[in-house]
DNA sequence: CAACCGCCTTGACCTTGATCAAACCTGCCG
DNA sequence: CGGCAGGTTTGATCAAGGTCAAGGCGGTTG
């Protein structure tokens, strides 16, 4: 129960959580599991049945579709603080709809779809934060949409990493890549050989500097340019 | 006032407004706009602040975005009984995220948010209805990314004609287009040349056959297949 | 410390679908 | 009925990014 005590932590810091009293707190909480996993490791896959929903705690967790060759994109990489798959709960099928999968050793909270959804019956407020939710990823997915279809692979690998630069604008402009380049690359839809080519471009134009996993915006100015044309 | 006792009968027949009762309903109706757009004219742009969503009870508006340099990409179509932008209020900013303009003489009914949002504060069924919406549009959305960066034009397309299929597989599976070509080209992220050369491809293999807007699938078989692989 | 493994990079070549330009329909209007 | 306009088709060419193959560079492990 300390751990689980522990575990209520990171409720209390997650907005979705954030409309609910203690006692709805305290249900939540002891319905919940906690769960770890290996690098590698799955803990769905695409078609499932959905009957719960996540919070990454610890790691990365990698969502992502495959075609019938065994291609696959990258839809996105959940980190610490951030929730999945609770949107599925309202769906027809409720199946997952992608794969999830370890990026490296993780621990993650897992919470009861229907012990949620009872508790949004009698939280409108909890309601409109988990539609603000919704509402948000759709126009994520809007803009990836966006990008796939009205620009080229260098816009959106400029994109993310302007993304990626912390808020303070004031500290050095430098990226460290936490996660390995061939799954960034296929959550920008590029291939890891354009992927390693755009990156030496932008270097060899002055732009970046490269070196490992670490990327240095030298020229935010032209970057900046760069995605608004 | 018969007029809206008209229009009334779209909002019992449209699922969003399914969980409200009488009062509600009234509420809703009594601040709900009329407004008729003719082909061409734009309801909204990309980036306008939204106090409003809108259902459609005749024509069709086109819901797209536009490149800097002018290109667009088709969004959606909305057709009668359908609604759109009601996503758009729980977002932060609440700007509409893309542009809205009538393909044909329209017809539209108007809610204002701020009302919507205030019954939905005392009706946790429309607030469930509103999220099972979103979590289709969600959907759709992600196997929209799917088949732009997993699979090719001649998928999308074929992938389109059987959606567009009626239900009951009886009756004879002929497809009559009600949007000129180069928009659903658009839609499906694909030029109106190649659009026009994939369909010539598939009525020379035998797929179907195309007379004008009109497109007789032939070989459901073989049509199935193709996306499935 | 050597060997191996996974990941990244580099080079040569290829394919899909875009672009540009012209012809072709079809419906509409004077 | 002639001509014009928008949408569509067709043909020739092009380019972005993918594919295939080889090499390099760490980092881990026995």
């Amino acid at each position: 129960m300390t751990d689980n005590n522990d575990n209520s932590l990171w409720l209390r810091r997650n907005y979705l959580f954030a409309g609910l009293n203690d006692d709805e707190l305290k249900t939540i909480a002891s319905n919940m599991q906690e769960l770890s996993l290996d690098e590698g490791r799955t803990l769905f896959e695409h078609g499932q049945p959905a009957e719960r929903f996540f919070m990454v705690i610890e790691g990365q967790i990698k969502l992502y579709r495959l075609s019938e060759e065994g291609d696959e994109k990258v839809i996105e990489i959940v980190r610490p603080g951030e929730t999945f798959a609770e949107a599925v709960m309202f769906m027809s099928g409720k199946v997952f709809p992608v794969n999830a999968n370890a990026l490296m050793k993780s621990r993650l909270l897992s919470f009861s779809n229907a012990i949620f959804k009872g508790l949004l019956r009698n939280s409108p407020d909890s309601c409109f934060r988990l539609m603000a939710d919704m509402s948000q990823r759709l126009h994520k997915r809007l803009n990836e949409i966006d990008s796939l279809t009205l620009h080229n692979a260098t816009y959106r690998l400029v994109g993310y990493l302007l993304r990626e630069l912390p808020e303070d604008v004031l500290q050095s402009p430098e990226i460290v890549l936490t996660t390995p380049k061939h799954v960034i690359a296929s959550q920008l839809s590029i291939k890891p050989e354009t992927f390693s080519r755009i990156l030496m471009r932008l270097s060899r134009d002055g732009l970046i500097v490269v070196r490992g996993n670490s990327i240095v915006l030298e020229d935010l100015e032209r970057l900046r340019k760069e995605v608004e044309l």
